[in-house]
DNA sequence: TTGAAAGCGTTACCAT
DNA sequence: ATGGTAACGCTTTCAA
């Protein structure tokens, strides 16, 4: 049934010749190693012939290198994650890089134990979107001369590559747009955490308000309650108790859908009772009635920059070690659900 | 920078013992081969003050399996692919296999290109979306002893494992719902494919149409053209040039997406002016308003079956290959937009 | 009870 | 110009 894998070695067998010679062609190195033209050809030719495609694995033991980059997410059904997943891939191929993927849902614990399952496979190089806590794990790859880039949050005080958005400016801009639009009772729903990106939307929206001295509230689910659809109820209970918001702001897409319910049960007619902005933008935001003001990433640069940002760090030829630290700006989309 | 990597020879001189007793022990062999308590012990905690991990990549070579799956979707970004690899990826870790993705963009040259570069890479397995045309190269993979399930479509006359879903049995009765539910003229928006999953949901339509003698129209867009978002148009012309249609049937919940679009633009009512069911749900249909009624595949026991189905294949006891031709069924919700 | 050595498929150094 | 061979890190057979 299965087949014998040809190796190198049935080739050099084959043709009579060293195993040395068809490395030498293989790796287009007949050239420099002056192996004549005609035996380049034929061996070219026979290759061709008999389909020989080297095993990476070898290559990989002997090289010390695997060609392989975990992308580790928080949870890849996400749409924000599978996009880019989608985008750094073709990236990825083309520069004759595998990826492996692995969500750890935000818990340490998990991202931990992934991390080092993954240094036994020899990976090359990791995309994270760390977790708290991580930053030990995050060192020692460092420390291992592995390529790393953070993204979506990064971690103070460890040096390493990152490639973020403007969380705190989009988040001001956003609240400002709301109370420049007439609110003068903004809400902020967001999710509890000490990660860079959710702690720099909430000053983002702090800021605003305290500059115009606009009243306000603040709701932060916990992270484990949004898996658990708890965080429905705890929005529904935060519109309920503060009947008087004219203006809401979510941090993340999945808790403006999730607030958006909450509004539709409450009979709260948008924008007209409470406009409404979310961070993240999605498809859906265009397609809901009304049309929902978000802020979108450039899913594309943040793509084009992690590829860039860790292929810069894999390549042999640059010199030390060349850590980016990224900072993109987001659109803000005003669409009906502000106006 | 770069800390050197300990290998299990290290071990063994480090502990003045040879490389056999090390990897016994490692595997567990300890007491099969009987080396003493002591030494057994002695080395473990050496390993456990070291840290050492075994190298995944020469075991690889060595044992010639290198736990290592693929997971070739059409498009790793859609959300339907992006929840199953959520889904499998934890089955899969806890079996030891890691998951490569790839997508393949229902290009059949790209598919095989990268099955090529899998071979190289000596992956274990492979989860396939087919393309058009992937025959003979699924049949290489079955011929080269990989492990091979299909999903979401089959290929007719290849035996091979799939796990499919009750496509024409569902568009069937969700057209049927739109007939029973009062609807004279139903349009169904689909992809012109020949692949049997959307062939399924076509000959599930007709059936429906056929057997109660309805009126009916059929829009087939171009697969390229959803990417290239023309589909909207072309939905949008076919709803214009069948203004009486009184139902309608999306394929897929992104042709159900710009066909809301389309509906919105042109002032139609649902379900009032037009009753809308689309097969496979999303989280969205629940969100908009009015809700959308439709087709939910069973993702949990896709996952499920893809992963028991592939691990059988993979296992060593299991003698001779074992097929497991999985068709599971889907659950029509009926929503607000058909009743 | 333990060890030596072959072999997995490569690459690259050192010979010739 | 081409070939022999060690090494990458591991498993496993055979020998002691």
């Amino acid at each position: 049934m299965a087949k014998k894998k040809t190796s190198i070695k049935d080739i050099a067998k084959a043709l009579g010749i060293s195993i040395t010679t068809v490395s030498f062609i293989l790796n287009g190195k007949a050239r420099e190693k002056r192996i004549s033209e005609e035996l380049t050809r034929k061996v070219q030719d026979y290759i061709q012939e008999i389909g020989y495609k080297p095993s990476h694995l070898a290559q990989s033991l002997r090289l010390g290198k695997s060609k392989v980059i975990v992308f580790m997410v928080e949870d890849i059904s996400n749409s924000f994650f599978a996009s880019i997943a989608r985008l750094i891939e073709e990236k990825a191929y083309k520069n004759g890089y595998k990826i492996i993927y692995c969500s750890t849902d935000n818990d340490s614990e998990k991202a931990k134990e992934l991390i080092t399952t993954f240094k036994m496979r020899n990976v090359d190089g990791f995309i994270i979107t760390p977790t708290p806590n991580l930053d030990n794990a995050i060192l020692e790859l460092l420390d291992e001369g592995l390529a790393v880039v953070l993204f979506d949050r990064w971690i103070p005080g460890i040096d390493c590559s990152y490639v973020v958005v403007e969380n705190e400016i989009s988040a001001y801009e956003a609240t400002k747009h709301l109370i420049q639009g007439g609110c003068n009772n903004v809400g902020f729903v967001t999710v509890e955490s000490s990660q860079t990106q959710m702690v720099d939307r909430l000053k983002g929206f702090q800021h605003a308000v305290k500059e115009s001295n606009t009243k306000h509230s603040i709701l932060e689910v916990k992270f484990h309650a949004i898996a658990e659809q708890e965080a429905s109820e705890k929005i529904l209970e935060f519109l309920k108790n503060h009947a008087d918001l004219d203006g809401l702001f979510f941090s993340t897409n999945y808790l403006a859908f999730e607030g958006l319910q909450s509004l539709a049960r409450l009979h709260k007619q948008i924008p007209k009772d409470v406009k409404v902005v979310s961070f993240d933008d999605h498809y859906f935001f265009n397609l809901y009635q009304p049309q929902i003001s978000a802020i979108e990433q450039p899913l594309e640069s943040i793509a084009d920059k992690l590829m860039e940002s860790i292929l810069l760090q894999l390549d042999e030829n640059s010199l030390g070690r060349k850590f980016q630290k990224i900072t993109l700006p987001n659109e803000l989309h005003v669409r009906q659900s502000s106006r």
